[in-house]
DNA sequence: TTGTACGCGTTATCAA
DNA sequence: TTGATAACGCGTACAA
């Protein structure tokens, strides 16, 4: 160590976090021989020490989703702010994955969690470990009900809402929908907006026009399209689950020789950067992903910094916006 | 810990690493005990005791771009099926951030670090302490050559030879270029891939057809592509360094009334999902994100494990492919 | 095949 | 204001 130049390990220690108890002389001292030593503090020693380690640990299904990195980038943001680590662990929708993530998280000593369900995710024991073991984790956006902690989650019901009724308002009264995979909540929540909508305008639900997704790919949903294009009576207006799915659907009614959106109107969910570049630009909802990072990493923090043995779950909601774009202006 | 059920410390640590030296009976039991107690090694004290972290530090710019989070994804795949944590600290493209994380990861004891440099930066003693302290560093993408390290890149020279004789071969004779940040060096060598062809081919030379970008954003493209319109004779080509930025262009030319490819023809760079949703279809440079991922984490891990003082440094050129769509498709 | 004892580099506590 | 000491939890050399 550096105390070979002077004398004293924990007076290094204490000057080199300028605990106030050290003379200014010696503080500045030390600084300069570190500096000039290239010295810096073995935080894992240190981690071991304190007890703690300032890392986040993040659990996602995959980086490269522009939901996921936008919400990442936030988390990023408000925990570096605050003198804290992201480590960052893929999931890719895989439980099994997720469960070898978890696993390494717990022994990461991680002082936080924050995650976003895997796809295949039904069982939580992986995640409830968290809590017996003290750690805060926070859930946003694939959230599960079933383990009682934060929460960070756009009101999906609501959003899903605001969609179905601007396309009404426009004047669709055969609306489809492409809906993602019903294992989670956020996908059956945007299911249930658009049925209690078209219910509340006396629009008859009808089977055929709502199609079921495995992860609503661009694929599916030109499969999805294809179909509504084929009926008898095709319908004027479909909400997809995300915008990827609602370009795929765009991209096939115009293959087809149809308009959009004056044969069929589209709306997306997820204002994804194609959203803009698809024509006609798409109409959809901003979910706010960088928010929600930020208010996940805020929630965790806080949870670690107070420590009391603690209020129950919260819910942050945040909010949504309908963005009306071309694909929905007739 | 867990020795009270039975007796002794090291056993366990032995059993649960299944060393040899252990009866198998042993073994087994501890790792039972282990699973029903809930217990995991900490493995900060392993780290401190061992002298390794099995972490991956990674320094990019941002994670919410496509190249980085799809270069990270490969990098996360390569490093967590080896047993290494990836830990991600973004610049935002600044200097001072990029130090600061580069201070971070000294004292977390990363393994090994993987970094893509920051556009401010131009000082790299930040980066060399890690040399310095025999930490393998590898750079990627936006590489520096005054450090001498491995080093995974594209072959930007030849990508951009590739794009520009592409668009003479389809007619082309008054190509422009919009090129990226002169001070990376991957800019530079595009910029000069374009001239080098251009002479090659016996097709003057114009500074007016050249624009030069702070960060080939879309509003660059546009703002560009305004002055090209606006000229006695407008380019007939246009060769933008990246994806975003070419988007803007064909966007804008499209707003003049003009066609792409017939008016202009446009060719991009790095194979954005973007690319394939913009009309026409971009034609553009596959950079092969997740592949430079994958090498660099390789790389880095060999580093590693290998930690013989080490062949000096080397460079992995990964391939890169010119996808025609339908922008250059007269 | 297993147990003992020490040390990794910090920091908290207590004493000076 | 500073120094001495112990302890964080694990890995390993050595002894048994």
């Amino acid at each position: 160590m550096a105390e070979r130049l002077n004398v004293s390990p924990s007076t290094i220690s204490r000057a080199l976090q300028n605990h106030p108890s050290i003379g200014k002389k010696m503080t500045a001292e030390v600084h300069k021989l570190a500096k000039k030593l290239g010295y810096y503090p073995n935080s894992v020693a240190s981690n071991l020490r304190r007890n703690k380690t300032n890392v986040i640990g993040v659990i996602i299904p995959r980086i490269d989703r522009y939901y996921q990195s936008s919400a990442i980038s936030g988390i990023e943001e408000v925990a570096s702010k605050a003198g804290y680590y992201v480590i960052i662990f893929q999931s890719n929708n895989s439980y099994e994955r997720e469960k070898e993530n978890a696993r390494m998280l717990l022994a990461s000593q991680a002082d936080g969690i924050i995650a976003c369900l895997a796809l295949e995710t039904n069982n939580y024991d992986h995640l409830a470990v968290f809590k017996e073991n003290n750690i805060p984790l926070v859930f946003f956006d694939r959230v599960c009900y079933e383990i009682e902690t934060h929460k960070v989650i756009i009101d999906d019901f609501g959003a899903a809402v605001k969609a179905t009724e601007h396309l009404i308002s426009i004047g669709c009264r055969r609306i489809a929908h492409i809906a993602g995979n019903q294992k989670m909540a956020i996908f059956r929540d945007r299911l249930r907006g658009y049925q209690e909508t078209l219910k509340k305008n006396n629009i008859p639900l009808e089977e055929e026009l709502i199609c079921f997704t495995e992860d609503l790919s661009s694929e599916e949903g030109d499969a999805a399209t294809q179909k509504f294009i084929e009926m008898q009576v095709p319908p004027d207006g479909i909400f997809c689950s995300n915008d990827p799915c609602a370009i795929g659907v765009i991209q096939k009614i115009k293959k087809a020789g149809l308009s959009v959106p004056n044969n069929i109107a589209v709306v997306g969910f997820g204002n994804t950067p194609t959203s803009l570049i698809i024509e006609p630009a798409l109409t959809t909802i901003d979910d706010h992903a960088f928010e929600m990072g930020q208010a996940a990493a805020r929630m965790v923090i806080r949870q670690i910094e107070e420590s009391q043995e603690n209020v129950d779950s919260e819910t942050i909601i945040i909010q949504n916006d309908l963005i009306i774009r071309d694909s929905t202006l007739k």
